[in-house]
DNA sequence: GGAATTTAATGGTATATGCCACTATATTTG
DNA sequence: CAAATATAGTGGCATATACCATTAAATTCC
């Protein structure tokens, strides 16, 4: 019976990735320090910056979330004058999202600090384990996951 | 330049973390299906189960989470009469927390579905990493890792 | 070309989660 | 034992994130 309860709670991948999560989001979260960014901000800020430009779809995709939570997530930068929407020339349904030269500023300055975090991280769980980890995670994130999770259900559910 | 952004991007394990975390938060999520339970809350009503009356304080650590999130997010499931908190007999300050009989039957119910998750979870990535991957994330969600990346930043930072 | 459908974004509502300040108890100390 | 300190919870506020309904613009189909 406990055991039968056990099982679920250390089996169930969902909530292990959830509790990692949140370890992991305050951990590189002080890593952040006295700024006043987030870590998930300052990932929004590099993601941003990576795809350069992307319009806000992309972006959620790229971020593997929801559409209005992506909009949601942006306001404060937009507030904060780091982040700016500006509307696409061929489609004016879509709005690009890009930093301000504030909030590029902002990335860049913070990109030690997240390296910082990042070096302990591997100190800590072997750099091997750590790059097999990443890897690991960016397949379940992935679309293709996705679909292969959709079709193994295919038959019971 | 453009090879900078993309290691950050690819290699923070936090962000990597989060978003596997979002996905299957989707995943897992449909899969609780017609009951306006979600995964989390399912999540949560196990731990409650499995550590049979904590205390917030005991659950919170369990759940990896901050003891006043959890006592939000105890909130919804109070008002719904599936969860309740009595105060401790021996010490005043301590609230241990229960399912109430439908809090129970509600878990109860729903570990058919999270079976069915986890079955295709497994599927996919394969039994083997499937284990691996829980229990690396298992590690770094420990108070042991959490102590060992502190060690780690003895140094610089 | 105009109606039906699809797509990008927005706004509302609800849960998820963290930090800080504050209260009520307990525990430690002089 | 009383004062100082530490611990468990609570409530407020802010961000994170999802779903739904709605709007506006594009695309597809007679």
């Amino acid at each position: 019976m406990e055991k039968i309860e056990n099982s679920i709670w250390m089996n169930c991948s969902s909530s292990s990735v959830r509790r990692a999560s949140r370890q992991l989001g305050q951990l590189y979260g002080d890593a952040m320090g006295l700024t006043d960014l987030r870590g998930t901000q300052f990932t929004l800020l590099t993601q941003i910056r990576y795809l350069d430009e992307p319009t806000q779809k992309m972006l959620a995709q790229a971020m593997v979330m929801d559409l209005s939570a992506l909009g949601h997530t942006l306001k404060p930068l937009i507030r904060d004058g780091l982040v700016e929407l500006a509307p696409d020339e061929k489609d004016r349904r879509a709005k690009r999202v890009r930093l301000t030269p504030e909030g590029l500023a902002r990335q860049t300055e913070l990109v030690g600090q997240w390296q910082e975090a990042q070096r302990r991280f591997d100190a800590v769980l072997g750099a091997e384990k750590s790059a097999e980890l990443r890897r690991t995670l960016a397949f379940v994130a992935s679309e293709e996951f996705a679909k292969a999770y959709a079709a193994a259900g295919k038959k019971g559910d």
